[in-house]
RNA sequence: GGCCCCUUGGUCAAGUGGUUAAGACACCGCCCUUUCACGGCGAUAACAUGGGUUCGAAUCCCGUAGGGGUCACCA
């Protein structure tokens, strides 16, 4: 059969050639070693957590290598694709400081030498591959219906053999040219198979960045690599676009690996280098007894969306990530307490090839560290970004008198015994709820060990001799003087050797002004907590709290 | 079902023929302490299983089980 007809048959709009698209899309320019890697999701709703772990591990890899990343849209099913879903996607990378190159740099720009970077956008260049694969007998039109495949399958099913279309299965691989021009001529929709050159009983290998040798059958099937619409397959637009945008390192999600073997027969078809392929295993949650694929459906910290809703610092969120990408990065992190994650060097080969349970636990120790080393004002200022788009209330409250926050937020913030509690952000509330008059909660929680009549006495000598500016010490001494006038012990110390000498020790009488002034047993430094009040707000509280005794 | 990947404490994991089998998180206990948090110390806890190879196996080989993935004109 002459192909070259068969391809103009085909392909009458296709005027360019695979070399044209050689010399638009040259070679790229980089240093050696440095890697061209990408993250091509399909924009089928909001941003995956294991979609933001694929993009961050490729970014590192490009990025200290000095090279480019570059976020590509794959987007040839327009089937599943979202509204909105290209910014959703923008939104979640752009949100964690993933740092584009190429492709979708940001909402509505495009940036790069090598697009369109959205797949849908690029049909006419699949066609010219696709139209050179016809011309040289590597490709074909397939007519078979929907029918006639499951047809197919089940019949291959019932003898147990692979599924699929291929050998004497491919019924449309042997058409003529005139029956295929007839069909064509009659409007039959068909799609474009690849003729595998595979042979079931031979075994291919490839080098995987994280696992290794893989070797597995060649593949043999004459997978689909256009469309009846002219849209590729994934398999087929991830060789072009790959090749074509100079992408050194795949770095994809492990349920590609049984496909490898497709991708790889298909550079080798087209001449082309393939390269090199890094499989990650997937980030499993706890189900049961067992484990699973984190899932959009089920779990809401699949959605990335749900990190930020929480209030979770971005850099927490990241480092638990590289964390759970190398172990190594514990360590950088202890040795290196101030740096950038950035300053981190990920190592392939040191990945994971099981997947790891998500671990909230760790995740929200890694953050409370984080926002621990953080000074009150940077704590501020994320807090009320935060708060800004999710607790207007909040943002309010802490906005309104910027410097009483801060102090706030500076209790026990201690370098050498940072405070740490709180993860996220949306904690704040919680937190600090008896800094704010407005949603203050007081049902106190009484001490137990005091009577209610020793409570009262406490606050109203307290009242007496509380003094604003009174430092630390000499702001103890004197609960230490309240608590001897009311029968209890000084010191606690000396209170465990004589118990029955006292009502109490200092620490009880500290209490009661705690609960008296928060609401609560547990609070932060009340020093601090009733000087950032004022004194005036302070005894009224405690004037508050006799009244309910 | 075929093919592929995976399997060390509750979780993440180090470990590449000889280790008292690290470390981190969680949990528990003790200490520090005016509460909480922090910090310090400590405890509990693991090589899926059966066979080999070897003086010696978590490490190498084979089988079994379990988990995951994939077999589309979805990615």
């Amino acid at each position: 059969m002459d192909y070259n007809k068969l391809a103009s048959l085909l392909f009458p709009h296709i005027d360019k050639t695979i070399e044209d698209y050689e010399r638009i899309y040259p070679k790229r320019e980089l240093p050696e070693g440095a890697n061209v890697t990408r993250f091509a999701p399909s924009p089928t709703g909001f941003l995956h957590i294991g979609g933001l772990f694929a993009a961050l591990i490729s970014e590192r890899m490009a990025h200290q290598s000095s090279g480019k990343f570059i976020l590509r849209i794959e987007d040839t099913d327009k089937k599943r694709e979202v509204e909105g879903g290209i910014d959703k996607i923008l939104e979640g990378l752009l949100a964690f400081g993933i740092k584009i190159d190429e492709g979708f740099t940001d909402f509505d720009t495009e940036t790069g030498n090598y697009g369109p970077y959205q797949q849908s956008k690029r049909a006419e260049i699949y066609q010219t591959f696709a139209k050179h694969l016809v011309e040289e007998g590597k490709a074909y039109p397939c007519f078979c219906t929907e029918e006639e495949i499951s047809a197919i399958r089940e019949a291959q099913e019932k003898d147990k053999l692979l599924p699929g279309y291929y050998g004497k299965f491919a019924k449309c691989r042997n058409l003529t040219f005139e029956e295929i021009e007839e069909k064509v001529k009659a409007g039959l929709p068909y799609v474009i198979r690849l003729k595998s050159p595979g042979q079931e009983d031979k075994r291919i290998s490839f080098k995987d960045g994280i696992r290794g040798n893989i070797e597995m059958p060649e593949n043999i099937v004459d997978v689909v690599i256009l469309k009846s619409d002219g849209i590729p397959t994934y398999h087929f637009a991830h060789v072009v676009d790959d090749h074509l945008m100079g992408t050194t390192a795949v770095i994809r999600g492990d349920e590609w690996i049984s496909s490898a073997p497709i991708h790889l027969q298909m550079f080798y078809m087209l001449g082309l280098k393939a390269p090199k392929y890094a499989h990650i295993a997937p980030i499993m949650k706890e189900d049961g007894n067992g484990k699973r694929k984190i899932s959009k459906r089920k779990d809401p910290e699949a959605a990335v969306t749900y990190y930020s809703e929480e209030g979770y610092p971005v850099d927490g969120v990241i480092e638990y990530l590289l964390n759970l990408a190398n172990y190594t990065f514990e360590d950088f992190r202890r040795n290196n307490p101030k740096a950038h994650w950035t300053e981190f060097s990920l190592a392939m080969n040191k990945m994971s090839t099981s997947g790891g349970l998500f671990d909230l636990a760790k995740l929200n120790d890694i953050c409370k560290n984080k926002i621990a080393s953080m000074t009150a004002k940077e704590v501020y200022d994320l807090a009320t970004a935060w708060a800004k788009t999710y607790d207007e209330e909040l943002y309010n409250l802490l906005t309104k008198d910027e410097k009483y926050s801060v102090a706030m937020f500076n209790f026990d913030r201690n370098p050498d015994k940072p405070r740490k509690d709180i993860a996220k952000f949306s904690e704040v509330r919680n937190a600090f709820s008896f800094m704010f008059d407005e949603i203050a909660e007081f049902n106190y929680e009484y001490p137990e060990n005091v009577e209610k009549a020793d409570m009262k006495a406490i606050c109203e000598e307290y009242i007496n001799i509380y003094g604003e500016d009174d430092e630390k010490d000499v702001w103890f001494d004197k609960m230490k003087d309240v608590a001897e006038k009311c029968g209890f012990c000084r010191e606690v110390k000396e209170y465990k050797k004589n118990p029955e000498g006292f009502k109490g020790h200092v620490g009880d009488v500290s209490s009661v002004i705690r609960v008296a002034v928060t609401g609560r047993m547990k609070s932060p430094d009340l020093y601090a907590i009733l000087k950032t009040l004022g004194k005036d707000r302070a005894m009224e509280r405690i004037n508050k709290f006799i009244l309910s005794l």
